[in-house]
DNA sequence: GTCATTTGACCCAG
DNA sequence: CTGGGTCAAATGAC
């Protein structure tokens, strides 16, 4: 790819970010010919990071736009044409060939499978994101109902995160909060700490990752790869659901970087359950550990894959 | 007048 | 077929 083949279209800023992004990925290759061992670890590492590369040019819009997305995780754990894969590739025909029911209430193709993270807190937290409402709904057996919201960015810059709030049956004073895909917007906010709610105790989180998509395996793994800490640029609006900001944070995670929790703790993270469920970049396995101030207890990866130690790594 | 929220309709996945 | 997720018109707040 070469940075002269630029579609001169291509925001300037863009153009800045598809070069870095070569540069990395030239910076990956170089890397791997100094380390020089096909058949291990480095090796899958490094297909996972020019895949990413190669993909985030691509959505980007860099020049070699007719490659096919490069899916790390196929080079090795492919999964044959799967169902999902397949309706993958029908959502995208679709959103061809039915863009006049886009104009239907109600019409479009759900998401399925994203990066899903939940959390328990006992109040209601600015996470530094700014969220709107779209909608409520009654969940069946539930006796409270689950609020909806999506990234404010949505529309200026196609921001996919979702969240849902829904109040715990069992402890009405709690709330759980899933985390629905990863924030795309630019604007990547810092993460707050609200008072009541900075016990870290007083919070778990369960991260799931369940990608069944090329694009989505992509995303999930660009996000680990993305550990640079976000610059603020603006202050949120309020959440809807009102709550108070109460200060700011440098230890801000990765995760928080990524989906906008806002628990970010100055004191060490007690309990923190994540759940990975990586289909088919990562497979299954349980470990817990303590990294630098936070307890991380991560379900849903083997002992055989060595992604998961990667994760950690990059975590911390 | 503008923007955010509410709410019923609609569609999709299971 | 049903429940859940999203859309968009209606409504409210400022």
């Amino acid at each position: 790819m070469e940075s002269s083949s630029w579609p001169e279209s291509l925001p300037s800023r863009r153009i800045k970010a598809i070069q870095e992004l070569t540069k990395g990925e030239i910076i990956t290759k170089k890397l791997h010919a100094m380390i020089g061992r096909p058949e291990n670890i480095e090796s899958d590492l490094k297909l996972q990071i020019l895949g990413m590369f190669e993909n985030t040019l691509q959505i980007l819009g860099s020049s070699n736009i007719n490659k096919t997305p490069h899916n790390p995780t196929n080079d090795h754990v492919r999964s044959p044409s799967s169902k999902d894969d397949q309706k993958s590739e029908d959502s995208a025909e679709s959103i061809n060939t039915k863009i006049p029911l886009k104009t239907k209430r109600g019409c479009y193709k759900r998401r399925k499978k994203a990066l899903t993270i939940t959390k328990v807190a006992s109040t209601l937290i600015d996470d530094g994101y700014v969220w709107r409402k779209y909608g409520q709904k009654t969940i069946l057996y539930s006796k409270h109902q689950r609020n909806y919201f999506r990234c404010g960015h949505k529309f200026e810059q196609g921001c996919q995160a979702t969240k849902q709030v829904q109040k715990i049956d069992d402890e009405p004073s709690k709330y759980k909060i899933t985390y629905i895909g990863l924030h795309t917007c630019k604007i990547l906010q810092r993460a707050h700490i609200i008072g009541e709610a900075s016990d870290p105790r007083d919070n778990s989180i369960l991260i799931s990752f369940e990608t069944n998509t090329l694009m989505e395996n992509n995303k999930v793994d660009t996000f680990f790869l993305s550990t640079k800490h976000q610059q603020k640029e603006c202050f949120p609006s309020l959440d809807p659901l009102k709550h108070e900001q109460v200060s700011s944070s440098d230890h801000h995670t990765l995760w928080d970087s990524v989906v906008g929790l806002s628990q970010v703790p100055s004191e060490p993270m007690s309990m923190m359950s994540c759940t990975l469920d990586c289909d088919d970049m990562v497979s299954s396995r349980v470990f817990s550990s303590t990294c630098g101030t936070h307890d991380y207890e991560i379900e849903g990866m083997t002992e055989s894959h060595d992604y998961g130690d990667f994760l950690f790594d990059q975590l911390c």
